[in-house]
DNA sequence: ATGTCC
């Protein structure tokens, strides 16, 4: 593939009509991020999804791109909904895997308590775990409600209130949701897992607001240096997984039927219009909606949680959600192309939603600033809290990274880590971490992931999502 | 990411 340097921070995978590219591919990142995405092949499946039928302007990769199924994480494509094809492997397994910022008004010296007694009673209270259930075991008529209402369910039940559903992505619920659509197979997994963290890179992190780098914003939105923060990743759990399963067979079929040719299997897609397209739009929106309803009883755990051992009333703390992000879904969403209004089907798998100041999708109250990018890092670093660039449209529909992005994948991190004790390491630097699984504080240790601040950095530098403040953690509980 | 293979 022939690569040029457009910019200090952009390069340009030149479309290549021989092999079918529609488009050419745009991956933002560093020199050395470019070497190592190109050594573990995930920039060949930037040049695989520039094939797809109706894409428009480019394949994109985000600077946290890694090797993934079909699309990289860190990955974002926009097909034209009128001509274009809709993917399963644009989105991702872990459907609406996301994540929110909750802020409290305390700070972390205010804590009097014991911060290993704190991670403790949080680990006791919020289920974790690979197949592990949780407290809320639901029927089918009742999980039905919950595809179709999302973070309304939630609320409706007491896990929240109006306010977190205006700062929740699409207030928390896809209207598309189509709960007769969803196989029994997803059904079964889902009736005891909403209200659980999962595994892998989900966890649930207090911490604290360490620095701040837009004074005007962070006050805006009510943030201050040495606030207490409460940061929560997690997804669609078995049910998302098994939607996601379902319809890869669907696919595969589909592009028999449509006979369209795709470089590789994973990418097989459908047109959005086609009877396979609308219907896993219905079946995907039923996870994004389980995942909202998900992060928001979470939230409400692990709040409940805290108070209880702070011994402080929960209005006390005032927790307030600052947004909730999607990383793994597709939205419809309007776009000017070649200088008419085109609107898309962006596939956002691994890449945040970035809303520049002004977007009509924003809530009243983010109009002015542009909408809170929340991006973890790796538990012993830090993590950053962003707001949406002016460039976001032009540069990545409206999108930016999700995260530090993996430099290691999770078996070469157990490999690497050997007999270390990386609970013990981030003890050391003040950081109390708990587990559930035994391999999983290996796979995520902070030397299996990028430096979440470089990465940040490219995004800021290209004014698609602005840093306003940095966060460290205090605590992390994983699955 | 995931009842880490139906």
């Amino acid at each position: 593939m022939k690569i040029k340097q457009l910019d200090r921070y952009i390069f340009e995978i030149e479309k290549d009509g021989k092999i079918g590219m529609k488009v050419p591919g745009i991956i933002y990142a560093d020199q050395s991020m470019l070497e190592d995405i190109l050594n573990e092949g995930s920039a060949n499946q930037v040049v695989n999804a520039a094939t797809l039928p109706g894409i428009k302007k480019a394949s994109i990769a985000m600077p946290d791109i890694h090797y993934g199924y079909g699309l990289p994480i860190g990955g974002v494509v926009a097909t034209d909904v009128k001509e274009g094809v809709i993917t399963p492997g644009g989105v991702g397994f872990d459907i609406n895997c996301g994540v929110r910022l909750i802020k409290f008004d305390l700070g972390k010296d205010e804590i009097k308590t014991d911060l290993k007694d704190v991670a403790k009673h949080l680990y006791n209270n919020i289920p974790c775990g690979v197949g592990e259930g949780g407290n809320i075991k639901l029927k089918k008529k009742e999980l039905k409600n919950v595809l179709k209402k999302g973070s309304y369910w939630a609320v409706e039940e007491g896990y929240g209130n109006e306010n977190d559903l205006l700062n929740t992505e699409s207030s928390g619920k896809l209207d598309e949701a189509n709960p007769d659509i969803v196989s029994n197979k997803a059904y079964e997994r889902g009736y005891d897992q909403l209200g659980t963290l999962g595994s892998g890179n989900h966890f649930l992190e207090l911490g604290y607001v360490e620095e701040i780098f837009l004074e005007d914003i962070a006050k805006e939105w009510g943030l201050f240096k040495g606030q207490l923060t409460l940061l929560i990743h997690s997804g669609s759990r078995g049910l998302g997984h098994q939607i996601c399963s379902d319809f890869l067979d669907v696919f595969e079929k589909a592009l028999k039927k449509y006979q369209i040719d795709v470089p590789d299997k994973q990418l097989a897609c459908a047109p959005v219009l086609s009877p396979e397209g609308q219907e896993y739009l219905a079946a995907l929106s039923c996870a994004a909606n389980f995942a909202w309803a998900n992060r928001q009883i979470l939230q409400s755990l692990a709040i409940n949680t805290l108070a209880d051992i702070l011994k402080v009333k929960v209005k006390n703390l005032n927790p307030s959600l600052l947004y909730d992000v999607a990383h793994n879904i597709v939205k419809f969403e309007k776009f000017e192309i070649d200088g008419e209004e085109k609107l898309l089907a962006v596939h956002r798998k691994g890449a945040t939603r970035s809303l520049p100041r002004g977007s009509e999708l924003l809530p009243t109250h983010y109009k002015n600033t542009g909408q809170p990018v929340i991006i973890p890092g790796d538990m012993g670093r830090y993590s950053y809290i962003l707001v949406g660039g002016d460039k976001a449209p032009v540069r990545s529909f409206n999108s930016a990274c999700h995260g530090a992005g993996r430099v290691l994948s999770r078996h070469k991190a157990i490999k690497m880590a050997q007999n270390r004790n990386i609970a013990t390491e981030l003890k050391q630097e003040g950081i109390i971490v708990i587990s559930r699984g035994k391999k999983t504080l290996k796979e995520e240790m902070p030397d299996a992931y990028k430096d979440v601040s470089k990465v940040v950095e490219i995004v800021d530098y290209l004014d698609i999502a602005k840093k306003v403040a940095k966060l460290k953690p205090l605590c992390v509980i994983k699955g």
